[in-house]
DNA sequence: ATGGTGGAAGGTCCA
């Protein structure tokens, strides 16, 4: 089973690059953030047309929305309403194997990395907090965490980590917090099981960047993780790096994992 | 040090 994660930057703007993201990577899963699509105006018809009959989604008018995509049914579970905003940045489901899959986008925190003088990244540290709490709450199970996490933990997951030590998503206050979320259920950082942690690794170019791919500025924002039972279902991991450099392209691009079930 | 671009809107806000 092959599933991706990608911040599509609008489901219908780009729904011709959605089309092209599945004929390059043949998913069974298509995990979506950023949909920017209202519940009632998602294209139900259009994914279904691309091979996707199962769908999960959670949507509101202008910002965020997630959404799972399958070829194979899907069962509902607990959303949750994330620092009570009701805000659509979390859908979940459990897969015909019995895994649980989550999908994220957690808050981008704006400019100021500061809590105090900017609202938006103390929403997104206290996002990451909730997360960890909220799995460190659960008992052990095969379960599978993908999304737009808005945070590059690693120092060859961004282009300078000296550069970037100040810039909102490479802190060290938002890299900890992000760490100790892991730490709090056993994740494992699937990416980094397969492109060793002194590799440089990307998955969004920021769009005020007109020379993609010449300088290379880019940031690993976008994540999957497993829990240890699942770490020998492991069968590789994919970033379609391309795809940044298509017409019309999200500033992320997808990332896709096997598993042998 | 600054501003750079893109999307949803049809103001600006958000990224």
């Amino acid at each position: 089973m092959r599933i991706a994660t990608w911040n599509i930057n609008s489901l219908r703007l780009r729904m011709p690059t959605l089309q092209n993201v599945v004929a390059a990577l043949k998913p069974d899963v298509v995990c979506l953030q950023e949909t920017k699509v209202p519940d009632e105006l998602f294209p139900v018809d259009d994914v279904r047309a691309l091979g996707f009959e199962h769908i999960l989604f959670a949507g509101m008018k202008g910002y965020n929305g997630v959404a799972i995509l399958s070829k194979a049914p899907l069962t509902p579970i607990d959303r949750r309403d994330w620092c009570e905003k009701g805000d659509c940045r979390h859908i979940a489901a459990i897969l015909p194997s019995g895994a649980e899959l989550h999908n994220f986008y957690i808050p981008a925190g704006g400019d100021i990395p500061d809590p105090v003088l900017n609202d938006k990244f103390a929403h997104k540290l206290r996002f990451v907090d909730e997360l960890a709490d909220w799995f460190r709450g659960k008992a052990q199970a095969e379960r599978i965490l993908v999304g737009d996490l808005n945070i590059a933990p690693l120092e060859e997951d961004v282009w300078s980590h000296k550069q970037l030590l100040k810039v909102v998503s490479h802190t060290p206050v938002e890299v900890e917090k992000l760490i100790a979320a892991m730490k709090a259920h056993d994740w494992v950082d699937v990416l980094r099981e397969f492109v060793p942690p002194d590799q440089k690794l990307y998955t969004w170019w920021s769009y005020r960047n007109r020379i993609w791919p010449g300088n290379d500025r880019g940031r690993r924002l976008d994540h999957v993780w497993v829990t240890p039972s699942l770490r020998p279902a492991l069968a590789g991991a994919t970033v379609l790096r391309e795809a940044r450099g298509w017409d019309k392209p999200s500033d992320h691009v997808p990332v896709a994992v096997d598993f042998n079930f």
